[in-house]
DNA sequence: CTGTTAGCGCTTTCAC
DNA sequence: GTGAAAGCGCTAACAG
């Protein structure tokens, strides 16, 4: 058994109570007997049980994290930047892998429940609308990401990210740009799509409907999306992903069809995940603000615990990142 | 406050017990009465509490899990594997991230410790060899992946592994085959560096010194490792990368160069993470056994648990993924 | 400044 | 088959 603080209290002795106060470095204890109790633990190989703790306090200091799997490029970018961030506030951090598949999402929500977590994030949501009602009458706040219609959530505006993102090729020249959509998230992809149209139609460039596919939002779906793409009569001369795995796929498609990125194909992604500045060539790419989303999320869980009223749909604005997957269009 | 057992036992007309046990399904209580129990229990939107059973029971159910941060694609799939056989065994996961950094690597493991986990698992391992004996004195079970130096390890035979890419490429024709190594991991560096050493030999081709480099192990260093090779008067047709981070700055480099993959040189990768296939061409890598690992890793941590002597420095075999970034040499 | 007391929510003997 | 009671390790009033 690891040593406890009876056990401290005993070989200092003095009582638990006053071994809990030196531990927590309170004023309120003699500060030679602190230290000396403080030394004792440390003599001691003291551990303190966070779980103990908990129960009396009601409190964890932990996080818990549903994500899906498998980690894809922008999750564990999200996982990372959220860990990050409840570090720093003194949390720790419960993972809990759900399937593609709602079901399991709630019951991996339940999972963390039971570890009484203090707060609940989940960077890739797929509850169904009409269960959001439900999430927040589970106890704990619960945060979502990227998910407007929920009371407490924290996203990147979509619709500005793909205007920058058509914009940035409309400004390089291209007329024929293509969108790839991905139907794992749909109001994502709606709103990237309806990015894409407005800053066409913003630029007076027609929408050709043949220039809009929508796969599965992963590589496979980039590519098979893409080849469909390269076997129009009139090819595009540059492709809007939905995410960077998307892009990964069309990016394959198009080396398959002996073409080059960007000389003759421009290639814009989405997300800004790892995955972005490792591809051939690398990858032009928007970037959702992820550390900034974190922090917010933390910061809208933290003030709920705290009583506060913290209701917030906010909307975060990021930026596109250059890199070489797209060029001038050169008819 | 969420329903405890006390709740549900002043509805339900019984006493705690009587409720832990019907909750439990245990056979000692009337069949009626538990049925009534558990039902009660359901409508009261009971949520067990974990703590306050592992408080009791001095079992967590819970597994820690030390990585590095940047997730890095080896690694994230890790965690996922990690994950997937904890939740098969009933184990939820706690996640700790700690920078590359010895020092904040033990610091999560203390982390670990306060939440009482049961068992701690570290994908990617930085602890010195002399602070090995160390984690055996801890109190919980520590498992280390690929760290054959330690006693409760299970790990990739990288000599084998690094062999089967070698001669993957000896048998494409290939002779001048360089090696791009990464100094992240030195001992699985040096093994997988010998390996490719012995390959040469064993099919009697000299090893040429300047063929070897070595990088940082990330995207990075295989970059300006390769761009080094291709400036060599004759420069190899083949290389074989530490790991697929490597291989992805590879690839960047040759086409920088205006050299195609795999036709004028081929690249070999290694771990096959998540990456891998997203590559342009798609990458030939050599696969470390994940889910065996991560199976094997967790077997031993509960056999340590149930009071087994599991002593065991497992060294698993992989094989070798061929797809589109190696083919035959052509002069 | 320190001790006493009472839980936090659950499990687990030991009785009945 | 069920209850009573003790305890897991810690915190937090409340006294003194």
């Amino acid at each position: 058994m690891p040593t406890s603080m009876k056990d401290i209290a005993r070989v200092a002795g003095v009582t638990e109570s006053t071994v809990s106060r030196a531990l927590a470095n309170s004023p309120r204890v003699n500060a030679d007997t602190s230290m000396r109790i403080r030394r004792i633990a440390r003599e001691m190989g003291y551990v303190p049980s966070a779980i103990a703790r908990g129960l009396a306090t009601r409190r964890t200091s932990t996080l818990g994290v549903v994500v899906m799997e498998p980690f894809e490029a922008f999750t564990a970018d999200m996982v990372n930047a959220i860990n990050r961030t409840a570090s720093d506030h003194g949390y720790s951090v419960i993972l809990s892998v759900c399937g593609p598949d709602p079901e399991r999402e709630m019951n991996a929500i339940r999972l963390l429940l039971e570890q009484r977590v203090d707060a609940i994030v989940v960077p890739d949501p797929l509850v169904a609308d009409s269960s959001l009602p439900q999430l927040q009458q589970i106890g704990v706040p619960v945060i979502l990401l990227n998910r407007g219609a929920y009371t407490f959530s924290v996203g990147t505006d979509n619709l500005d990210g793909a205007r920058q993102a058509v914009e940035h090729l409309l400004e390089l020249a291209h007329r024929r740009i293509a969108y790839i959509g991905g139907t794992r998230s749909p109001d994502e992809n709606t709103q990237r799509q309806e990015g894409y149209l407005r800053a066409m139609s913003a630029w007076g460039v027609p929408a050709d409907p043949s220039l809009l596919v929508v796969g599965d939002g992963w590589p496979a779906g980039g590519k098979s999306c893409m080849e469909q793409l390269l076997a129009l009569d009139e090819r595009p001369t540059a492709v809007f992903c939905f995410n960077d795995l998307v892009a990964s796929g069309a990016l394959q498609a198009i080396h398959n069809a002996g073409l080059r990125v960007p000389q003759d194909i421009s290639v814009v992604g989405f997300d800004d995940s790892s995955l972005a500045p490792c591809l051939v060539p690398p990858l032009t790419t928007f970037a959702q603000p992820k550390e900034t989303m974190a922090r917010m999320a933390l910061r809208i869980a933290l003030d709920l615990l705290d009583g506060y009223d913290a209701s917030a749909r906010i909307i975060l604005s990021g930026k596109l990142i250059v890199r070489e997957s797209t060029t001038r269009c050169s008819p």
